[in-house]
DNA sequence: CAGTGGTCTAGACCACTAT
DNA sequence: TAGTGGTCTAGACCACTGC
C-alpha cells in the first residue's frame, strides 16, 4: 500500500517512541532520560511539543519526572487491569444471543438498615426506594439475575417506568448523568433460590458483582448480579490508561 | 487556614470546572460547548490553555470533539472500571495479616499443547518452563493457590531462584520490565484436590483468576490464582481514566 | 544558587468535515 | 467553502529542589 500521508501528530510519534523503549526493555525501569530540550532539538520538535509526549507518558504511568533531577523510566506498578463492565443487554447482544429481560419483582418500599449500610452514599433506613428483581437470559438461558435499589429522588421518572422487558440498569445509563460506580466482585455457592432462578443445582458456583452507583448528589443505584460461574467470566486488559490510543 | 498560594495551574482549575458542571448534571451529555476562542477569552487565558484542558477532558471520555461541529459532553459510557490486582504478598500485608508462602511443586517440563493454546502469544507445545505450584497464606489460613508457568527465556535466572518462600509473583514483578498483562475471571466449584488444598468443602464456590503476561517479546508468565470465593473479593473503582488526580 | 520541569502566550498553519 | 479543532513554534517566566 502506499504510504498516504503522515497523519499522526509529532507528539504523538514521539510518545509511541518512547513508550516502545519502555516497554521492550530498551529503557529499563529507572533509566534516566535526556533533559527535555535536549530531547526536542534531536527529535526536531521545540520544547513545548516534547513536554506534551512527556508529560502524557508521566501522566500514563511510564515516567516519573522530578524538577531538578531529571526525567527517569517508573518502576512498573502492581497488576493493574480495566475492565469494561457493559450492558447486559449489549453484552448478550455482542455475543450474537436473542436478549431478554423478565421482570420477577417490584416494589416501592422503605430501605432497612443493613441496605442503607450496604449503599452507602448517604442512604438511610426508612428512605423510600425502588426495589426490583429480573432475570436475563441469552437465547432462553438464564444468564443473570439481578436484585436491584433504586434512589428515586436521584433518578427522575424511574418510578413511572415499566420495566417489564426493559432491563433497569439499561434505561438508567440512558438516563443518568455522569456518575461514579464502584464494584466488588466475588464467588458465591447458590442456594436454592438462585439455582432456581438460575436453572442451576443447589450450590453451583456463582460469580456475584455488585456495583453501587452514585453522583456527588448522593446514592443513585445498587445492583445485585449473580451470574452462573461456569458460563460467565469478566476479562480485563492491562491499564490502558486514558483512551488515546483508541483514536 | 490562610490560603497559602495558587499552585494550581490555569489548565488544571479550568479543567476541574469544567468536570464538576458534567458530573454535577449542570451541563448534561450531549450539551454543547462554546467553541475554544471563546472559552479562551471568557476564562481569560490563551486558546492553548484552553485546548489543553479540552483536550484532555476529551481523553479522560467526558467530552466529544468533532471537527466543525464543536465539543459536546459525551454520554456515559458502559460500566468501566479499573482494578488494582495486587501483588498477595502485599494485599495480605496491607489486611494486618501475616503472610507466607509454601511451595508445593516445582519442576522444569515441557509444555503440552493445551497449555501452549491457553497461553498464547507465541508458546508452543514442547517448549520448555518452569512449572510451579504454591499455596498462599494469610495468618496460617489458606488464602491463595496458585499454579504458575513461566518462560525461562523471558525471565533470565527464574530457574536459579528458590521459590520455597518467595511467591513468584512478587520476584517476577520485580525483574521483569514494563510487560502487559490480561485476566480472566470467573466463579468455579472446589474439586477434591482444591478443596484439600484449601482446606474448604468439596464443591466450594471459588474466584479465579488467570492471568497471562506477555512483553513484545512473547509469553512471560501464566498464572491460575484460586481464591475461597467467601473470603475473598475483588473490588474496582470506577475508571480513573488516567493519573492526573492523583497529583 | 543553578538546573530542571511546569506553565503560559500570541500567532500561525493545517486537516477535517458539514454544508 | 467556511468553521472548527489539532498542532506547532519561539520565547518567556515561574516553582521547585538538590547542591
Amino acid at each position: 500500500m502506499t504510504e498516504p500521508k503522515q497523519r499522526i501528530s509529532r507528539h504523538d510519534r514521539i510518545t509511541a517512541d518512547i513508550r516502545h523503549r519502555i516497554v521492550s526493555g530498551d529503557w529499563p525501569p529507572g533509566h534516566q532520560l535526556p533533559v527535555e530540550t535536549v530531547m526536542a532539538q534531536s527529535h526536531g520538535v521545540s520544547r513545548m511539543t516534547m513536554n506534551k509526549a512527556l508529560t502524557r507518558l508521566a501522566r500514563e504511568g511510564y515516567l516519573i519526572r522530578r524538577k531538578k533531577l531529571g526525567t527517569f523510566v517508573a518502576q512498573p506498578r502492581a497488576q493493574s487491569a480495566s475492565m469494561e463492565i457493559a450492558d447486559i443487554e449489549a453484552e448478550v447482544g455482542q455475543m450474537g444471543q436473542d436478549y431478554r429481560f423478565a421482570l420477577l419483582l417490584r416494589a416501592v418500599r422503605e430501605l432497612d438498615a443493613v441496605e442503607a449500610d450496604d449503599i452507602g452514599s448517604g442512604a438511610k433506613a426508612g428512605q423510600v426506594a425502588l426495589s426490583l428483581r429480573g432475570l436475563h437470559s441469552a437465547d432462553g438461558q438464564p444468564f443473570c439475575h439481578e436484585t436491584r435499589l433504586v434512589n428515586p429522588a436521584q433518578a427522575p421518572g424511574v418510578l413511572d417506568q415499566d420495566f417489564a422487558a426493559t432491563p433497569p440498569g439499561s434505561w438508567l445509563l440512558r438516563q443518568l448523568p455522569w456518575s461514579e460506580a464502584s464494584h466488588r466482585i466475588r464467588a458465591l455457592n447458590a442456594d436454592a433460590g438462585l439455582a432456581r432462578a438460575l436453572a442451576l443445582n443447589d450450590g453451583d458456583a456463582c460469580l456475584e458483582i455488585v456495583r453501587r452507583t452514585r453522583t456527588a448528589e448522593g446514592w443513585v443505584t445498587w445492583a445485585r448480579l449473580v451470574y452462573p460461574g461456569d458460563s460467565h467470566q469478566l476479562v480485563a486488559a492491562f491499564a490502558p490508561r486514558d483512551r488515546s490510543d483508541q483514536a
